[in-house]
DNA sequence: TATAATATACTACAACTGTAGAAAGTTGGT
DNA sequence: ACCAACTTTCTACAGTTGTAGTATATTATA
């Protein structure tokens, strides 16, 4: 089991997504047209952005000519990992029954719930 | 289903939590024994956090004598399904497959994943 | 009824978050 | 060598969050 990972804010994490979309190392443009796609904003503010997750230690950069490339330090898997166990602990109180109970009164499909049954099932191998 | 529920700030939702433990309404003297046991703090963050959350319309307050008695507005089990669905979106991207490879390297054991599995067999009746 | 006990409201403040303008550095092309 | 284009860094600021001291209101009681 990982170390525990911060949370991080909703725009960090945004941006994180992105990069984690691509192959690193990654530049600045192509995380801004990733994010675009469904966040707009300020160029400057997705550089903001860029500087704390480095400064968290969620993303590597390293100078290529003008040019900043970012490099993730922490898996996707390994921080959906961390923090699907801080949401059951935290927010679930660690009840896996008033979980499992959420999930079925989430919105989910009848058929997304039996899918994600069987990827447990499936996983767990 | 129910409409998207904010999601709360850690502190004010160890609050609710204790709240959510507790026969409605309740003294701001039974909270602070619950939230007392995980996260002590001064008598005036407990009362700034339950101000907050009565602003954020999580729960009403009635004067009873000095004292405030509180009731929540939301409750539980929608908060829970509604931060489920909010993390399978946002920060699983929608990904059910993710969702179930994070929940199965999240640390639960496997007799844990065994019982999740069977609760959402039977939550969805 | 004066006072100690107790409860909440008001005020405060630093750290974090979301957002972006202004400034400054780098480079390709002419 | 100069400029236009582009990139990042610096600075800024308002709103949120975690935390709590001070002031004020209420009440039981001696």
């Amino acid at each position: 089991m990982k170390e525990t990972i911060r949370r991080l804010p909703d725009a960090e994490l945004e941006v994180m997504q992105a990069v984690w979309a691509c192959e690193p190392p990654v530049a600045r443009t192509d995380i801004e047209t990733i994010v675009g796609q469904t966040h707009p904003m300020a160029v400057t503010t997705l550089l903001t952005l860029l500087t704390r997750l480095v400064e968290k230690k969620f993303l590597s950069v390293a100078k290529e000519g003008r040019r900043s490339l970012y490099t993730p330090l922490v898996t996707r898997h390994d921080y959906l990992a961390s923090q699907s166990r801080r949401f059951i602990d935290k927010v679930c109180g660690g009840s896996l029954s008033a979980f499992a109970s959420a999930l079925c009164d989430s919105g989910l499909e009848k058929e997304e719930l039996r899918q994600l049954r069987d990827l447990l099932e499936r996983g767990q191998l």
